[in-house]
DNA sequence: CTGGGGAAGGGGCCC
DNA sequence: CGGGCCCCTTCCCCA
């Protein structure tokens, strides 16, 4: 006979224990701040701890003391408040540095969720941020990850079962079960092509097919260094699927034994590693590392597929604004004052500007007449016209700012029947052209 | 088949 | 912390 509410019973009893320091044989320091523990818990919840627990299982009779500078108290009492109690408040705020500290610690359950956290998040506030991308950039630097309350109330509220969520042996299955149903994000064994990751595949797909452009290449997703090869062998169409990538992220977790931040630290020593820089940021799926949550955030977008800035003029999207802008310059500005043809250096009076479909190039008067005038359309109209095609948006960043490059603007945002947003066969392409995305 | 050029995209880092 | 610049690598296209 099985007593349903023991476990959990078990667990508030630990909590409790906790709280008023019973039985605590471990005190954990986190930038000063101590947090006590008991040592059979984080054995049970962390690779991490149990690796280190079990170096020093022989001097079970003096309490342990851990120091970690790899992340703020806060962050480490989210986790040890997932420990003991199952509930995991995850916020847009705190998501990041919660996976990453998850990640140093190995708790791959906590990394899961905060995968789907931060994938969820991103799908749905695409939308949203495309809608309101040219009202404010405060809109857009949300990054989608901001609706805290919804992921936190949902983990509290799911309270009722939080047994078994320490044991690391029944992995993401449990964790992802009755909470993912209720709250509508799937388990990651059972996402599918709904994700953003596939849906970014299926985008990618549907642009290439445009006949306008010459777009991305098939290793976009996985461009990162590390898991680029892996992701183009692992799959026929280069997409990573989520059981893969999970199995991926597993035996990396698996493997680092959680020595990023401090390699050879003296684990017998009884101290976690504190030798290294203040805040470091590990990414959860792959081994690289940032100084800044920031430069985490951007790099996780070549995991996750999120590519927020649209070009206005051909429709392809990019992960960075920085990316945009210098592809925006390059193909739409004509902004290289180099001939196309011969490389020479040009000028508005030594060459011409050449519009192909939305690309713009420079072509000098000479090769100009050796290709003949009349086979080119040459934009006549670039230095005439100043009408912005997202109806007059002031704040556009394609200024250039210089006298030289006034023309160029000009060029763009002359309104020309050329600078159209490109058709592709692909929903969510709709609903962007429909809400106007804006160059920012 | 191969090498060069262009474009995309990732990381570091400054402002 | 975001924007933006620089540098680098990778990939694709084309001659």
């Amino acid at each position: 006979m099985e007593i349903s509410s023991h476990q959990s019973q078990l667990l508030q009893q630990l909590n409790e224990q906790r709280r008023q320091d019973v039985f605590c044989d471990c005190s954990i320091l986190v930038e000063g701040k101590v947090f006590k523990a008991h040592r059979n818990v984080l054995f049970a919840s962390s690779g991490y701890f149990k690796m280190l627990l079990s170096q020093n299982s022989k001097e079970t009779s003096q309490p342990t003391t851990a120091t970690f500078q790899a992340f703020s108290p806060d962050t480490f009492t989210v986790i040890l408040d997932f420990v003991y109690s199952g509930k995991l408040s995850l916020t847009g705020q705190n998501v990041i540095e919660v996976m990453s500290a998850a990640s140093f610690l190995q708790m791959t359950d906590v990394i899961s969720v905060c995968k789907t956290f931060i994938k969820s998040s991103l799908d749905i506030s695409e939308k949203e941020k495309d809608r309101y991308f040219s009202l404010s950039d405060k809109d857009a630097n949300s990054n989608g990850i901001e609706r805290s309350s919804f992921y936190s109330s949902g983990w509290q509220e799911e309270g009722g079962s939080p047994h078994s969520r320490l044991s690391p042996d029944q992995g993401t299955g449990v964790i992802s079960g009755k909470s993912w149903n209720k709250y509508n994000y799937p388990p990651v064994s059972q996402r599918n092509t709904q994700q953003p990751l596939a849906k970014h595949e299926q985008r990618r797909d549907s642009i290439k097919k445009s006949k306008h452009l010459r777009l991305s290449q098939p290793s976009e997703i996985a461009h990162c260094k590390s898991s680029k090869r892996d992701a183009r062998t692992s799959d026929s169409s280069s997409h990573v699927s989520q059981s893969e990538e999970q199995a991926q992220i597993d035996a990396e977790v698996e493997s680092t034994v959680g020595f990023q931040y401090g390699q050879g630290s003296e684990v017998t020593s009884r101290s976690f590693p504190d030798d290294l820089p203040r805040m470091r940021f590990k990414c959860p799926y792959c081994t690289h590392v940032v100084k800044r949550k920031a430069d985490l955030k951007r790099h996780l977008r070549c995991h996750t597929g999120e590519r927020p800035y649209p070009c206005q003029a051909c429709g392809k999207r990019f992960s960075r604004l920085d990316h945009l802008s210098s592809h925006f310059r390059t193909i739409h500005q004509a902004c290289k004052l180099i001939c196309r043809k011969c490389k020479r250096h040009v000028t508005d009076l030594t060459g011409q500007v050449v519009q192909e479909g939305t690309r713009r190039y420079r072509l000098c008067n000479e090769c100009l007449a050796e290709v003949g005038i009349d086979s080119l359309p040459i934009d006549l109209e670039a230095e005439q016209h100043l009408m912005s095609p997202s109806d007059g948006d002031k704040d556009s960043r394609w200024h250039l700012s210089e006298d030289e490059n006034r023309s160029y603007v000009e060029i763009v945002e002359d309104g020309s029947a050329d600078l159209v947003i490109q058709q592709v066969d692909d929903s969510e392409e709709e609903e962007e052209k429909e809400i106007k995305p804006n160059i920012r």
